[in-house]
DNA sequence: CGGTTTTGACCTGCGC
DNA sequence: GCGCAGGTCAAAACCG
């Protein structure tokens, strides 16, 4: 980062520096010369010189400072020129004690929102998630009320992305032979369409489909010469937050573990082939609360923001819903205050910049 | 420099 | 045969 006096800049690689203040020959005006002790310039050679004009003008965060010190030297020394009052960097102790006083309760004040506002970020997290479950269980249970995206398909599959820490649903459509569907939810506002299915893809081309407003990528998987599987990546026209993955072919290959879960081929032991959710999240709120994902990202929001009203009303009205059911539930409270009183011995602090 | 992505052109199948 | 839509090719661009 290099560091700016006034209009000239300073170069890094100084080790130190002293500045020497000298007045011209008929003594009207003053400057400041910038001593460097540098390995390339030689320890003592004036580096760059500034005029006091330049000096006053070089930091706008002792200015005012400045301007204070030189008004109460210019009352000192009567009618003595402005230039000839010796500059002097502002420092901490130029502000006002009542000024120092006012700062440091702000900074306190601040210091205890960002905590107040640490914790309720994780409780909506937390809140969140469980919602998300519960709403998942819910439609998963309810015949008449499966969302259209999920109509006619067989089974559920519960991965987690290795690097989000997200879950993904992947209900999975069996279609043809060596042929499958599968659906990721992923951020809608993603447009790429990278799924970590545990293969490697090469794109080979893209299209704008008649009935689809988003564009159908189309991959070969890369991982083996010649391996004949294909895949096509399209988001869902009625569900934004879900990609649609059509593979087609088998694998004449190993899946590569370190790139992702598999979950394109429904035989693939890979796969975290679940028929439901686990007996030890829904049975135990309290374990299922402390595993939840607490990254505090708001990147994974599945989004109102691109929805349309409709989406978002019934998706309000829902999370009102099963949140005043969380609130009566005391087994969830005892886990979101101890997921919360674990926020703050364990969670980092936050930069101060 | 080699692998990947982009993108316009081309190919193919299907309905009329 | 023609038009349309989906799928594929391949040259250029991009990137590590």
């Amino acid at each position: 980062m290099p560091f700016w006096c006034g209009r000239k800049r300073i170069p890094r690689d100084l080790t130190t520096f002293k500045v020497k203040r000298t007045t011209d020959n008929d003594g009207t005006s003053e400057s400041l010369s910038l001593l460097c002790h540098d390995k390339v310039k030689g320890v003592g050679e004036p580096h760059l010189a500034i005029s006091m004009k330049e000096a006053n003008e070089a930091s706008d965060l002792g200015a005012r400072a400045c301007q204070r010190s030189r008004r109460v030297a210019l009352e000192a020394l009567g009618n003595r020129r402005k230039d000839q009052i010796p500059f002097r960097q502002p420092t901490f102790m130029d502000v006002p004690s009542s000024v120092k006083d006012k700062a440091e309760g702000v900074e306190a004040e601040l210091e205890q929102l960002q905590k107040e506002n640490a914790a309720l970020r994780l409780m909506l997290q937390v809140m969140r998630n469980k919602y998300k479950m519960l709403s998942e269980a819910y439609f998963r249970e309810s015949n008449s009320q499966v969302p259209t995206i999920c109509r006619g398909l067989t089974r559920f599959d519960l991965c987690e992305d290795q690097h989000s820490h997200k879950n993904i649903l992947i209900p999975q459509l069996q279609l043809a032979a060596n042929s499958s569907q599968v659906f990721v939810e992923t951020d809608p506002r993603d447009e790429s369409h990278i799924v970590k299915d545990g293969f490697q893809w090469r794109k080979y081309g893209q299209k704008v489909t008649k009935h689809n407003p988003f564009p159908r990528a189309y991959f070969r998987c890369s991982m083996a010469p010649g391996c004949p599987v294909k895949k096509k990546v399209q988001r869902c026209m009625e569900d934004k937050n879900f990609l649609m993955v059509t593979y087609e072919g088998q694998h004449n290959h190993e899946v590569n573990p370190s790139i992702g879960q598999s979950l394109s081929s429904p035989s693939s032991s890979a796969t975290t082939s679940i028929s439901g959710f686990p007996n030890s999240v829904l049975d135990n709120p309290l374990r299922s609360a402390i595993d939840l994902d607490l990254n505090l990202s708001s990147e994974n929001s599945s989004g109102n923001g691109n929805g349309n009203d409709d989406d978002y009303n019934n998706k309000r009205s829902m999370e009102d819903h099963i949140a005043a059911s969380l609130a009566k539930d005391p087994s969830f409270t005892l886990a979101l205050a101890a997921a919360v009183a674990r926020s703050f011995t364990e969670h980092p602090k936050p930069p101060t910049n």
